[in-house]
DNA sequence: CGGGGGACTGGAAGCGCTTACATTCCACGT
DNA sequence: ACGTGGAATGTAAGCGCTTCCAGTCCCCCG
């Protein structure tokens, strides 16, 4: 038991108090450089590091950021994750993963949300089912709040144009001719469709009545944004009617999507185009045409925002715009 | 601000000390019924949460349990971090992630680790490179560990057979003919190759030398894990040498190694038949002939084994065994 | 009916830091 | 020579819990 350096210990051995030595490691002023470097020099040989829960305790902040998301194993939220990760490693914060998928853990979120304030300096929200209660007490509260994939006024966020580039997307497959386009798109667990998923559902719908379409209910599904989801939304939708081209708000969905195409038997695209989001490595090595967004560095920039605000910017709320991009690839263009 | 309460509001407002309420809340003996409930109900009232913070300091313990792992954007780690939180979370822990992907994040954890007990009960070691140092460290240290994906007697460990199961792949290939496989092996960064992926070309090298065929160096590259670390290792194989099938150590790489073979103008399964490793979603809907290994499964029950070390459990190390499977598709057998 | 022993409860000492405030010290101006 | 201001340092009061220890109180046995 190598019962690590305390504090005082560094303290006594440098014959100084602990509060030099507390100014000392941490570079606030009011300290001699003299003293300064001797402490950082024992405190280096002592091997200390400070009781993070004593500092959390009597500091009253966390050092922690709060990441919130509805699940983990998904390609777009490893992604986030690494991304903000990068971020906050080098300002030594930790992240503290506050997984909410469904409505029971939501609920429990919300109603946790007084108490974590303690826990965490800052929130990061990351594209989520959002019940109304929740966007009033993150933005009434005291909570320094970002969000990655969220589009609005209340906080920060760094997002896309969903429904822009869904448009796109979409026109992408009006232009090639289609007329019977599906659209499969996608709420986690029980609780509601995310909101990206909504914007993207709504330039869909602008893009098709711009070419006077009449929107089909038949051809728009939910899916889980997993693989098994767009594939079982594919399958219920070509068993009811016959689309000519799905577009899917995941590239998870979609290649479910094509799975399920297959299996009826047709191709894609003679048969069926299909169009993706988020252009995951996958979606390249596969051919999918899809609506490229970068995730990672989004994830970085909402960190840094955030970050920023940690520090104690308390400038209006910033909206920070990505491109996006339609990767226009063989599941609508040419022969898989 | 609406100040968050504290034990000592909700003992005063019970009539009862601090100690009382501590134990009344946590359900510890020597607090009768009737007090219990009192403290129970006033504690709802004012939603009080203990203040995490003063918890851990006081009592030593950080109710955490760290995670090492060395990427968070990748499927094989967001299935185990899925399948962990859904452990932890049941038992009221929080999870720490530590990722040390990379020589210098190493370094750096290593020297932390004496440190790290402070913040951690325990650590969960992820299928990472390790250096000997750390199997040392950890094995020395007091700190309960328990890993997924190590084969280990030295802490607890739940684990596939890594060797066999890659001979069972390589197996696969040389009955449907092979004689020149290639292996795409991996590592992350700078580090060097994962454990799990040295076993795994074992038991490739032990397939083919079952058959009397001799190991060609060309024939073994080295991806990361990542879909274009596949397509650049396949890519490479091609031009120097020709192998009818590859066996890779991940679905990511083998979805990258069809992709490069395609990019050759050539064809999968029928020039090149591709073998992959996990079993991710994708590997179903592409067809892609793979090794099944419950990711998520065996990282729940790694947290598990390490909850019952936080229960004081000190049992000689545990080795836990799951079985794979082979999942033969198209990639090998059929056409794409 | 007295004493022993549980079962409850409270007091209080920390846990290892941060930080407001007090103190010391020195160089300088007058 | 003496007051002064500011920098360097120390003192000590918490931060909000947990837990050891020491009571209290009551019941039951001898």
């Amino acid at each position: 038991m190598p019962a690590v350096a305390t504090i005082e210990d560094v303290a006594s051995r440098a014959g100084v108090s602990v509060a030099t030595v507390s100014r000392a490691l941490r570079g606030l002023p009011h300290v001699s450089p003299a003293t300064r470097d001797k402490v950082r020099k024992i405190a280096a040989e002592l091997d200390y590091r400070a009781n993070p829960h004593a500092s959390r305790l009597a500091a009253g902040r966390s050092g922690t950021i709060g990441i919130v998301l509805p699940v983990l194993n998904s390609w777009f939220y490893g992604n986030v994750l690494a991304g903000v990760e990068a971020v906050v490693a080098e300002d030594h914060l930790d992240m503290h993963l506050l997984t909410v998928g469904g409505r029971r853990a939501m609920e429990r979120f919300v109603s946790d949300l007084p108490a974590l304030s303690k826990q965490v300096d800052g929130l990061l929200i990351v594209d989520l089912f959002m019940p109304d209660q929740l966007w009033d007490d993150l933005s009434g509260g005291s909570l320094p709040v970002a969000s990655i994939g969220l589009d609005t006024d209340r906080f920060d966020c760094v997002s896309i144009d969903n429904t822009a580039a869904a448009r796109d997307a979409v026109m992408h497959l009006l232009e090639l001719g289609h007329r019977r386009i599906g659209f499969i798109g996608g709420g986690l667990g029980e609780s509601g469709e995310l909101e990206s998923a909504e914007l993207r559902r709504r330039g869909m719908l602008e893009a098709i009545a711009s070419q006077g379409i009449v929107p089909d209910p038949d051809l728009e599904k939910s899916g889980d944004f997993s693989v098994a989801g767009g594939r079982r939304a594919m399958t219920a939708m070509l068993t009811h009617s016959a689309p000519t081209a799905v577009f899917c708000t995941s590239d998870e969905m979609a290649i479910g999507a094509i799975w399920a195409v297959r299996e009826a038997g047709l191709s894609v695209p003679d048969d069926v185009a299909i169009v993706g989001f988020d252009d995951q490595p996958v979606a390249q090595a596969l051919g999918l045409t899809t609506v490229h967004q970068p995730v990672g560095s989004m994830a970085a920039r909402a960190a840094a925002m955030l970050l920023e605000r940690l520090q104690g910017d308390t400038a209006t709320p910033r909206r920070s715009r990505v491109a996006t991009r339609l990767e226009i690839r063989q599941s609508t263009a040419g022969s898989t």
